[in-house]
DNA sequence: CTCACATCTGAAGACTTGTTCATATGTCTA
DNA sequence: TAGACATATGAACAAGTCTTCAGATGTGAG
């Protein structure tokens, strides 16, 4: 095993990179999920990256809501929540229940729901431990 | 306690909106984490939202990696994966450490770490259960 | 049937973000 | 010290995203 400090050069899938520790390179390759996976993460993190959307999502864990509630609670325009509802729908992270002209929304992707939990567990605990930008060394 | 149909006209915050439910608004308004924690989680999910920091991200779970290694493992240029570390490492979401003229970069936040746990561990039983765009009704 | 209403939609502009290329910084070796 | 090397950085362009506005759709009441 070529450990430590020699560099040797690898084309492992076409395109050549100096890597420093080959071995494990290609054991993180190994386990490296497909990038199909990887993509569709992206993107569910991705629909939770928008305060507006996260206040949505935030509002609905305790239950159902109507859109012209769901923009009281969160401040928005019924027209903006219209639209990043419709987002969520999509890509099946809330679902709507219709009642008349009336629309409500609940959670349907009890993935989401847990990640939500646990992001918000952290930063109720965590308060400015975060202090956004800062770049060390 | 004025709840199901009639829609009333509250001016909580200023900016007046109709709410069906004005009980549950007030509640889950109540509830609502305040709005510094709720940017600071939605940055993190944003973080967590381009394929190729979270390929980084998932690399670096088992251990840390110089940053041509992660290159060689994420498929990008080097440039690419210094640029995205920078913002990593600017939300301390990754750590580095420096021996001779290589970087060797670490996950530094548990908490993300359990966020990337948590995504891994669902997409990879899901497979197929997101058909990403769908738009129901 | 007509009106008021709740929600939805499309399009356009402002803004944010990612990638690339060229170059800078700092470290090791000869 | 000179030169090779690993990483970092800045600037610029391309691409994507959010918000808003105006208007469309569909539903219930009179």
């Amino acid at each position: 095993m070529n450990k430590s400090s020699d560099v040797s050069v690898t084309a492992v899938d076409g395109c050549a990179l100096k890597v420093v520790d080959a071995d494990r390179v290609a054991a993180v390759r190994e386990r490296m999920p497909p990038g199909d996976d990887l993509a569709d993460t992206a993107d569910v993190f991705g629909l939770l990256s928008d305060t507006n959307r996260l206040k949505l999502l935030v509002a609905l864990l305790e239950g159902e809501l109507c859109v012209c509630d769901l923009a009281a609670v969160t401040g928005q325009s019924e027209s903006a929540v219209s639209h990043a509802l419709r987002l969520l729908r999509a890509h099946r992270i809330v679902a709507a229940r219709r009642a008349g002209r009336m629309a409500y929304y609940r959670l349907a992707d009890p993935h989401v729901r847990m990640l939500l939990d646990l992001a918000l567990a952290h930063t109720e605990h965590t308060e400015a431990i975060h202090p956004e930008r800062a770049g060390d060394r």
